[in-house]
DNA sequence: GCAAGTATGTTTGAATTCAAACAAAGAGGT
DNA sequence: ACCTCTTTGTTTGAATTCAAACATACTTGC
């Protein structure tokens, strides 16, 4: 771990990433590089197949990935998964606990590629600084924008997985999916363990209703590129 | 609906609930009153068993639940329903739709009892307004720490929804309510119905686990009270 | 006190899911 | 090219849940 403003060419690297992040959204490439320092970030790498972040850890940062995947998961006593979220460039994660003191963090956070991260201090993030940095003001508010996406993200999971049956919490998942990426032909980012993990279901059970739903013509799917009938999502 | 300033009576009234309400943790009554004065907030009342809000309404207020109680739901077009979060005096609800410019409500607000809901506007909110109001940083700090909570709250609904029987359903919440009021002896906020409606199970199929779980010895139940036994949480 | 409505527990057969196994296809390494 | 490991789909019987009844308190309003 080192300090950013040390690998100039690492941080520029980075940017294309962090510029798509809605936390540093409305600003300046030089505004990101000046409330980086500011803020006092910090850059970890994670190899694939490890843990970035364990249950019962604490953290004070909030953690941007800005290269590879990860997943966000709970598993249970009984070797239970679910599967909380995906992590793509660019997501932000542990914010909840890292705005908290001393919160426990009840998920743990797995590299399922070789990651980069970038490392911010919640508290000197949402902590006013001098004037010289006046954008510090636009990053809070991009915080509790960013903050209220993720509350919604929660939320969509809590839709499809408050569903009955395997049938229904798909067709509820791929439907908000196809809306997201606005079009009836798209790419999940989970393979079909993660997706029945995900939606809290057994993936036996999940593939047959994914047969099912093929031969009733209501979708195609090939690993994890589907495309809906436009009659699917009523 | 009427301007907070100009009924003082009301405000007084509230101010035992809104100290309680972690948006206003460290500031003083005075300051309190302060706030609301220059955020604007507004209270509006909402009779029982009458919606608050309803999905596809749009809103720019976080709204402070003064007294009463409420369910915020989901329903789908064939009447099922999904209990997201019970409110009670000193809540809030619709945050992040309010804290999303023009985002559609995904959830409804229905009333469980006469109800008095404190409105405050987001973007005045976050909007730092000038030096006169001192106490501004700190609410914004709230607000964070706020959607946190959320968020956890959220991750826990996500934790029981994601056991595979109703049985560790209801004994991951019933773990984490304890736990919560610190004490396995408890009242829950929901009757039966609602219960069932949290955990996206049956009425029927969950009363049957409650008396399985008697017969056990691994809990006590009467209407909303539990009494848990110590070896219930394992 | 009574009637109507509500909340809770119980029962039942049908539908669904679980859990474990296996087969086939594909990826990756040597 | 070959072997191994992983991923995905399929099958099966057992366990669980659903869905719709119904019975029994308990409320509430008159």
């Amino acid at each position: 771990m080192f300090e950013f403003k040390q690998r100039g060419e690492i941080l520029e690297k980075f940017l294309n990433v962090l510029k798509k992040c809605p936390l540093f959204a409305g600003l300046s490439d030089d505004e990101i590089l000046t409330s980086l320092k500011c803020i006092g970030a910090k850059v970890r790498k994670n190899a694939k197949n490890q843990y970035i972040l364990q249950a019962g850890d604490c953290t004070d940062c909030i953690s941007l990935l800005a290269s590879g995947t990860a997943l966000v998961i709970q598993e249970d006593l009984w070797g239970n998964r679910n599967v909380m979220t995906n992590l793509m460039p660019g997501d932000y994660f542990a914010e909840p606990f890292a705005a908290i003191p001393d919160a426990v963090l009840s998920v743990s956070v797995f590299a399922t590629e070789n990651c980069e991260i970038v490392e911010i201090n919640m508290n000197r993030l949402i902590t006013m600084c001098s004037a010289a940095c006046s954008h510090h003001n636009r990053l809070i508010k991009n915080l509790i924008t960013a903050f209220a996406q993720k509350t919604l993200l929660f939320n969509e999971k809590i839709t499809h997985m408050s569903k009955r049956k395997t049938r229904d919490k798909l067709l509820s998942y791929l439907s908000a999916e196809a809306a997201r990426q606005g079009s009836l032909s798209f790419d999940i980012p989970f393979d079909r363990q993660q997706l029945a993990d995900f939606l809290c279901v057994e993936r036996a059970a999940m593939s047959v209703e994914l047969s099912k739903l093929q031969k009733e013509g209501l979708l195609k799917t090939f690993h994890s590129h589907f495309e809906l009938s436009p009659n699917a999502t009523n």
